[in-house]
DNA sequence: TCGATATTTCCAAGTTCGTAGAAATAATCT
DNA sequence: AGATTATTTCTACGAACTTGGAAATATCGA
């Protein structure tokens, strides 16, 4: 992913109400949810949540396909995984562990700054 | 992190300047740089490098130290460890991978990993 | 085709963000 | 203390963002 999609996807997620939407459509897994089932699930109205689907839409965070009249929405992994993988390698350090979900991320050689077991004081 | 910080530090990272910025914090180890170095380096005015210094310190970032006349910043690794960690919790499908690092997604942990005993959640 | 339903597009506020010149503050050196 | 260096704070303004009412568009059922 590049820097320019990485800041669009960022910049989708850094607000409330897209942050609300994303996650939502995130549990609901890849059946989704149409809009309509959104704005009364979040209490949006129906202009804004369009506004702020096509954010999304543009981040290439979540998809879109037709069912009947309604349009249903659902998260895009593999646009999240891009994102994620795109802030693990450019603002993670390499020695200094960033990844919190596995243990070993790639090498693990480098001294570890936060070794210091403080003991509470 | 809670979701009110988790989009301070999305919207933190989501403009051209303040990524930049913090990317270079980044490779630059936990050394960090003085801020004139890094206006100087990105080319940014000092007032708005300035600003947006402190846009990421306030979403924990960055770290600031005094050494001498100058200030240092460098990156805050385990604000950003945070950060991903909440993605990976709460944007990322819990059967559906969206971890690149590591293919098998192993109960992550809440967040500070080498700190003392997490808490139970 | 006509009417009903589901969403989007258009538009007009009000709000927040990004930028940088100038002045102020903090720390150091002679 | 006074001069010098390093950053921040104050300030202002144009650009971008968020919101939602009204109208337009798209699809379906009768």
């Amino acid at each position: 992913m590049e820097t320019r999609q990485a800041i669009v996807a960022l910049g989708a997620l850094a607000q409330e109400t897209r942050l609300d939407i994303f996650r939502l459509l995130v549990r609901r897994g890849p059946d989704g949810l149409a809009a309509g089932a959104i704005a009364e699930s979040l209490e949006v109205a129906p202009a804004t949540l369009s506004f702020h689907l096509q954010q999304l839409m543009h981040a290439g965070l979540i998809e879109q396909r037709r069912a009947s009249r309604s349009l249903i929405y659902s998260a895009n992994f593999a646009g999240m995984n891009g994102l994620v993988a795109y802030l693990t390698e450019n603002c993670c350090g390499q020695g200094v562990s960033c990844a919190p979900v596995c243990a070993a991320p790639v090498e693990a050689e480098t001294e570890a700054p936060p070794a210091r077991r403080a003991r509470r004081r």
